[in-house]
DNA sequence: CCGCTCATGTAACTGGTTACATGATTTA
DNA sequence: TAAATCATGTAACCAGTTACATGAGCGG
């Protein structure tokens, strides 16, 4: 009963709303994410259903393989509770709250810039996060015709936070510009 | 030549940001720092360290020590041009544009648990995220006060996004009421 | 029949984590 | 003088990355 990863739970929750289906589709959904958090590589990914298998979060219909060479995982009652174990308080990872922003990081940094090259970066952190924005809508409308409530309102949520980001990056602009 | 990771380019920014210092101090900083994402452990931080100077980013002061087993480092010419390097767009690492939450991670999956629990993760989150408030402006006081205004705006940063992710979650509780 | 996607995997490498070990210096 | 902090590191472990290898099945 070791901790589970987050890319084990996810894993573990993609199989759950899937039902029966292939490390290779787990592999592709997490490929697929906007989120580069997720790289979704079989070196990744094959590991961790195995892990799971293993321990039995999931079961292995056929073990071997079905008629062609496919392995189809279905989540098991030890699979379910975990994943419910997972999102009902206490969280164990609200240490992570304090999510992780790379053009925060950089900011921290600009005072290495010349004014100028600072305007530039800005201009290039709201322009790729303006891009941004109809990746995200896409997103969600793809969910929600597929009737994915649940991941249309997750998605959603970035969303809300790039539009923060926005409105912080034209604060910075204001405040670099009284700097000089 | 060989690309930086975050973890080295930080390092190297903590440096040339703090001056002459040691890997120790380094790694107070980071693991002060109130993201999770920046463990600040000493086998991270001493081989990173150890990397830079290797490779010419920084330059040990008297290789062997000062009178005690200090090593002091500084950044090299060439510290510096990554550093900028890493600030100038284009930025390679714009895939990570698209930040990682866990709650929103989390939220993808919130179909297995009933209407009633549910409730109580939000309750949660919004519990944590408003912990998370006066951390985040503490954090921006220290830094203003030790007339360092980048880091003080780049924290301000987070409070942005917290907010946002505050807002986010009452449009969720909302959403979930309506679907019950 | 050619090429794409589905599908499964592995091997070498890299880098971070935990946990430990050591000793000097500072502060209560 | 005892405890905390400064300071340096290492070793075992683990998980993820890149890159490769293989082959079935399907659409044009």
């Amino acid at each position: 009963m070791s901790k589970l990863s987050d890319l084990e739970l996810v894993a573990l929750g993609v199989v759950w709303k899937r039902g029966p289906c292939t490390s290779y589709a787990v592999m592709k959904e997490l490929a697929g994410s906007p989120s580069s958090h997720w790289s979704g590589s079989a070196g990744a990914i094959y590991p961790a259903v195995k892990r799971l298998t293993r321990q039995g979060y999931l079961s292995c219909a056929a073990d071997p393989v079905d008629r062609r060479g496919r392995r189809l995982y279905r989540i098991a009652p030890k699979g379910t509770a975990a994943l419910k174990r997972w999102l009902v308080p206490p969280h164990p990872q609200a240490a992570a709250l304090f999510t992780y922003d790379p053009i925060r990081t950089q900011t921290y940094f600009l005072g290495v810039l010349s004014s100028k090259q600072r305007a530039k970066f800005l201009d290039a952190c709201e322009a790729a996060l303006r891009e941004q924005v109809p990746v995200v809508a896409d997103e969600c409308e793809r969910y929600r015709r597929a009737g994915d409530e649940f991941s249309a309102l997750a998605v959603g949520g970035a969303r809300y936070v790039i539009r923060a980001r926005l409105e912080w990056i034209a604060d910075l602009r204001a405040q670099f510009a009284r700097m000089e």
